[in-house]
DNA sequence: GTTCAAAAAACGAACGATCGTGTTTTTAGC
DNA sequence: GCTAAAAACACGATCGTTCGTTTTTTGAAC
């Protein structure tokens, strides 16, 4: 019986919804009408609804795509960098492990920006009906993904005492706001520095805090930014002490591309 | 003349506004129409045009009040706050004063969520055209208004070395973000603690870093919360002796509202 | 491999509703 | 009573969606 090669209509289906989501994430859901997703997804308004029975029901559907696709990939990426990353021999929570994570963060704001900013559109007009899961209990998602090499950590003596989770849990919302502050509201360098000097410094002061004790901090110079877009150059804290021995941890962060 | 009184005519259009704000910042600009706008504020939709010419008009004129009456009332409480805290004796950036700029945050997240939505309506609709400028070098922002407490800070023979205007910004941008989260976002305890506890252990975090090398942290518990929503009880960190002495040093932050 | 009828899919004009805005009439302030 | 503001109404455009028609696809018969 004549009904379309499934290969066929699933193809229709994504190139839909890909050009619905271009147009949700640029000018919101109520700011794109059935036309445009028609005529940027080349098939006429009335084929839409062979597929989509209401422009909500589309929304949905392309939330759902880009939730799974993004966070399959991404989500599993990161937990599976960290998990690869704390099986190191020696501490967890070094300063070469968070300048990894950040490079991991940074590629999933700017590699997946339509994740993001789709969220936002839910924010806005759905009142984060479709995203709000995602920030349940972070630190808990953190514990079960990591178990054994948080534990560890946390039995290092040196150790904060902090529930490793919730440690990991606050430095992922920091570099990740740092990134998302940076490529969708417009933040040109909003910390005064380039991306590598900022993520730099955000993570020596996750590691070590603003007041140390043991004067470990001498070896750093006064960094100050004056003026705008004048970054001062990297200088590295004294305190990567708690890197692997013979790793140079240089930053993976990238800099950022002035425009996307 | 029958010219309307200016106190008259100011009246409505803050009345106009005031409506506009509220459907924009609960279903965006494109998703609100002059016709709600209208009955809200209890005129007719031609009244409106008296006074705006045209929507977009409308949505600036909102855009510029929320900002000049969130910013002028809040930015300068926040920052007279700091004056004033970092004027007292003894080293600045301590467990006090930052849980009082937690609570300062928190007022304005709470107090002023339309201020914030509504930015995140223009990252939506408007790539943020209008609110951009709000994350222009903030360090150096912080850096101005508390030019000589900063210093004092970094002149310090404990501090580790980093620009306070940086330093002090980061902890802005977590807490805040702590708070939006929360708030905007639907983050129910998003780290798995009640506020007061969370953000306690964000300062923790933030003054003295995941590791320290002294042994300070021994006294702190193993703190981890297992299985959403139960909050392990706040336990006070030892290392608070960068407070004031005599002074209490309670969380000066509330807890959320479950819903608004 | 070609043909063919049936059925699904694609099309695009059209529908009713609603949009932002202009016009006309009524109201109310000075 | 003059005049500007407010209300009521109207207009063209555009919205999401429907529908009648055309085109394409399909699996089987040949």
């Amino acid at each position: 019986m004549p009904k379309l090669a499934q290969k066929r209509a699933e193809q229709n289906r994504r190139q839909i919804e890909q050009a619905a989501l271009g147009l949700f994430t640029r000018q919101g859901f109520h700011g794109t009408n059935m036309r445009e997703i028609a005529e940027r997804a080349q098939v006429s308004t009335g084929a839409i609804y062979t597929y989509f029975p209401t422009k909500g029901a589309l929304y949905e559907s392309v939330v759902r795509s880009c939730r799974t696709s993004a966070l399959h990939s991404y989500e599993k990426r990161i937990r599976s960098w960290l998990a690869r990353e704390f099986d190191t021999p020696g501490e967890p929570f070094t300063q070469r492990h968070l300048a990894g994570l950040a490079g991991e963060i940074r590629s999933f704001v700017y590699d997946h920006p339509d994740y993001w900013k789709l969220m936002y559109v839910d924010v806005v007009e759905f009142n984060n009906r479709h995203f709000a899961d995602s920030f349940h209990n972070v630190p808990e998602r953190f514990n079960q993904t990591l178990d054994a090499q948080l534990k560890r950590a946390s039995g290092h003596p040196a150790w904060c005492g902090i529930d490793p989770g919730f440690a990991l849990a606050t430095v992922y919302m920091q570099i990740l706001t740092y990134f998302l502050v940076e490529r969708l509201f417009g933040g040109n360098q909003h910390l005064g520095a380039a991306d590598d000097t900022a993520i730099q410094r955000i993570i020596d002061l996750a590691l070590h805090g603003l007041w140390r004790k043991n004067g470990a901090a001498a070896t750093i110079r006064e960094s100050a930014v004056h003026g705008p877009g004048v970054a001062s150059s990297v200088q590295r804290s004294a305190v990567e002490s708690n890197q692997q021995p013979g790793k140079p941890g240089k930053a993976a962060v990238r800099n950022a591309p002035s425009e996307r």
